[in-house]
DNA sequence: TAATGGGGGTTTTTT
DNA sequence: ACCCCCATTA
């Protein structure tokens, strides 16, 4: 019979069978956490004889949840011998605290007077609310323009948010330029939350937040938490206060709770996480008991050996150590390569990506790391020089799948006719149609002006309809009669019916209003099919708005999938995943770490722990280039350059770790000798005695 | 109203 | 190089 634990070593094997009601898992990277999480899961369920669907799984990233759920229901049917790994009595629940925050709304909305089809938007709807409120509130255009940007005004307000500290403070820590207009943001700030309650929509952390709440009532709280026995969250070193909140709510019962995670890998601070809430999981909730998984499956001893050294020089330490598997081979230490300048890097990179895929090593298994997203600009262009694919994680651009969001903005009213903010987007796409138009038709329709408790109906809509259409021009009158027509119609049809005559009402608009409209219109026949499996098109909407397009080959048509590619990614992005080989690019002081990160000694801490992970992302190859010259601005073409120095990450312990070499291009000779002095790194630390 | 051009500023990471 | 804002023009 098939052993649960067979493949286990006894560290992990305590992880999965201990009885402990409240456990901390502390995990370094490449330890086998999910292997231990996992076997702990199925061992609850095989053994202990728990209901899979009384296990909730919170993760932070929708892939590590799949990735979880299914290993978990192979271990279940493999151990009882099943035939398949569909059966629910196999899987358990799990998705991310936002997902799961979504479900959880949706199924009690009305207990929590939430308007029953609730729109989510995502943060770049957020951001464009953040920008109309900026116009509407703020008179004076030149204190307008003083006021960060819509972006950064989000940030701001949702750091506030998770922290749970005044504006004030919030600006102080993260955007201390912006102090001076604290006034005028906090009156934004208070708009932007005013509005999305007329509007009917929650943004990312209002599903955080509603979620506490409703855990927080004594009646409705305990039902919700009563539908699970057993609570496990993954990477808790990235949990915010919120967040903690939530789970002590949730285990507030008789559920247990394990968390897995590690500190040196806390690397979400911008969301208000701290690996403090790990480190003190013991006082929150008492009678923890801690595990520890030291053993790493994953790198060459050494390859350890640096993130080791890198741990040692944290001035509190990280709590684990890693210790190589015995069975471990190869013996070369990592390089770090120093190179002149941003085109000499990137000329490295490419002849060492190559030199490893003539040892037999494919670029899929290679990933090239950058700490923002910015930093492989020029890289991809030598690639693309040398014909060298790579697909990149992160930094997408949201833009480019605009007419997905048209289309769910369209489902978006169908269940909540007074989402202004979709409405907004879809009358602008008629022909004529602006801005100033858009607001015109919105008050005829009278969006908030209804007496019921959920504003407008689509009949409603449908019958002032006719008003706004005396004022738009013949060919938008034309194309929007369908759209209004396909949104009333057909209530009682099919979802999937639905979806698609909205669809194909809104085709013609898509095809007017973009190029490439092939592409796009096969993106939305998908959309309208993937409405079969659920129940309402809010939903489809907001799992659509809580799981966007990760990488720009995930909205790339297929034959991308079979090529050969190495991987760009952002360190963040990188979390939880391994590669054969790394190359972690631009590791010199300003860039590795990021000058934006130094105005306290945390920010310096979760730099170190971001350099950590990166690190330990490789398998059997790991080289970190140095450019000792680079570009002053982002988007800078011309010439200006600063000199810098190496990373003071690979100073000290970490050096004796690494093979320095230096990578030449024959026009670089003279560049590299230059005297390399300390002025850069001593007039930072001066300089940054004025900011303390 | 949308399209265009000039000018000024540009602070990372993402569920 | 790019984004954002504004004024001008069709």
């Amino acid at each position: 019979m098939f052993d649960l634990l067979a493949d286990l070593d006894p560290q992990q094997r305590a992880v999965a069978v201990s009885e402990a009601t409240r456990l901390r898992v502390m995990a370094g990277a490449g330890t086998g956490k999910t292997t231990a999480l996992t076997a702990r899961t199925a061992h609850l369920i095989v053994e202990r004889r728990v209901a899979a669907h009384r296990v909730l799984l919170l993760t932070f990233t929708r892939r590590a949840a799949r990735q979880m759920v299914s290993r978990t229901a192979t271990l279940i049917s493999r151990a009882r011998s099943a035939p398949s790994e569909s059966s629910p009595s196999q899987r358990i629940v799990g998705g991310t605290f936002h997902s799961i925050a979504h479900q959880t709304l949706r199924r009690n909305a009305q207990a929590l007077g939430l308007s029953d089809g609730f729109g989510v938007i995502d943060p770049s709807d957020a951001a464009d609310m953040m920008d109309v409120i900026r116009n509407d509130v703020i008179e004076d255009r030149a204190l307008r323009r003083r006021l960060p940007r819509k972006a950064t005004l989000l940030n701001i307000y949702t750091r506030a948010v998770d922290t749970a500290q005044p504006i004030s403070e919030t600006l102080e820590r993260t955007a201390p330029w912006a102090v001076r207009n604290s006034d005028e943001i906090m009156r934004i700030c208070r708009q932007y939350v005013q509005r999305k309650r007329e509007f009917g929509v929650l943004d990312f952390d209002d599903l955080l937040l509603y979620w506490r709440e409703a855990l927080a009532h004594p009646t409705i709280g305990p039902q919700i938490a009563n539908g699970y026995d057993h609570v496990l969250v993954d990477e808790y070193q990235d949990v915010n206060a919120l967040q903690v909140d939530v789970l002590q709510h949730l285990v507030g019962g008789e559920q247990t709770l394990t968390v897995v995670g590690d500190d040196a890998q806390s690397i979400y601070s911008f969301r208000a996480s701290s690996p403090d809430h790990i480190l003190e999981f013991p006082d929150v909730f008492p009678g923890a008991q801690t595990l520890a998984l030291t053993t790493n499956y994953r790198s060459t001893q050494p390859i350890i050996d640096v993130a080791n050294a890198l741990g040692s020089e944290a001035p509190r330490g990280f709590m684990t150590t890693l210790t190589a598997c015995p069975q471990t081979t190869g013996n070369d230490r990592p390089h770090l390569i120093r190179c002149a300048d941003e085109d000499g890097q990137s000329d490295s990179v490419c002849d060492r990506v190559l030199q490893l895929r003539e040892e037999g090593m494919s670029l899929r298994e290679q990933a090239i790391l950058v700490r923002a997203a910015h930093h492989s600009g020029r890289l991809e262009i030598e690639l693309t020089r040398r014909g060298i694919p790579f697909v990149k994680y992160g930094g997408l651009k949201y833009l480019e799948a605009a007419h997905v969001k048209d289309l769910l903005a369209v489902f978006r009213i169908v269940d909540n006719p007074r989402d202004e903010l979709s409405w907004f987007r879809v009358l602008q796409l008629l022909e004529g149609v602006g801005p100033a138009k858009a607001h015109k038709a919105i008050l005829t329709l009278g969006l908030h002006s209804s007496d019921g408790p959920n504003g407008v109906t689509l009949v409603e809509v449908q019958r002032r309809w006719p008003q706004v259409a005396a004022d738009l021009g013949r060919a938008a009158r034309q194309s929007a009669a369908p759209v209004i027509d396909a949104l009333t119609a057909a209530q009682h049809e099919p979802l999937v019916i639905h979806a698609e005559r909205l669809r194909a009402a809104v085709a013609p608009l898509i095809e007017a209003n973009y190029d490439n409209t092939d592409v796009r219109l096969t993106d939305l026949e998908a959309l309208a099919q993937a409405t079969n499996t659920a129940e309402r098109l809010c939903e489809v909407a907001a799992e659509h708005v809580l799981e966007p397009p990760h990488s720009t080959g995930d909205l790339a048509d297929q034959p991308v999938i079979d090529e050969d590619y190495v991987v760009i990614s952002t360190v963040h992005s990188a979390k939880g995943l391994e590669w054969d080989a790394v190359h972690v690019i631009h590791a010199a002081d300003g860039n590795f770490p990021s000058d934006m990160a130094l105005t306290d000694g945390d920010g310096l801490e979760e730099e170190r722990r971001l350099f950590y992970v990166a690190l330990t992302r490789a398998r059997r190859s790991l080289d970190i280039y140095v450019p000792l010259r680079f570009h002053v601005n982002r988007h800078a073409q011309d010439d200006r350059h600063i000199w810098a120095q190496p990373s003071r990450f690979l100073a000290g312990a970490v050096a004796a770790t690494l093979e320095e070499t230096t990578h030449l291009r024959p026009a670089d000779f003279g560049a590299i000798d230059l005297p390399r002095i300390d002025a850069a790194a001593a007039i930072h630390t001066r300089l940054d005695n004025l900011w303390q």
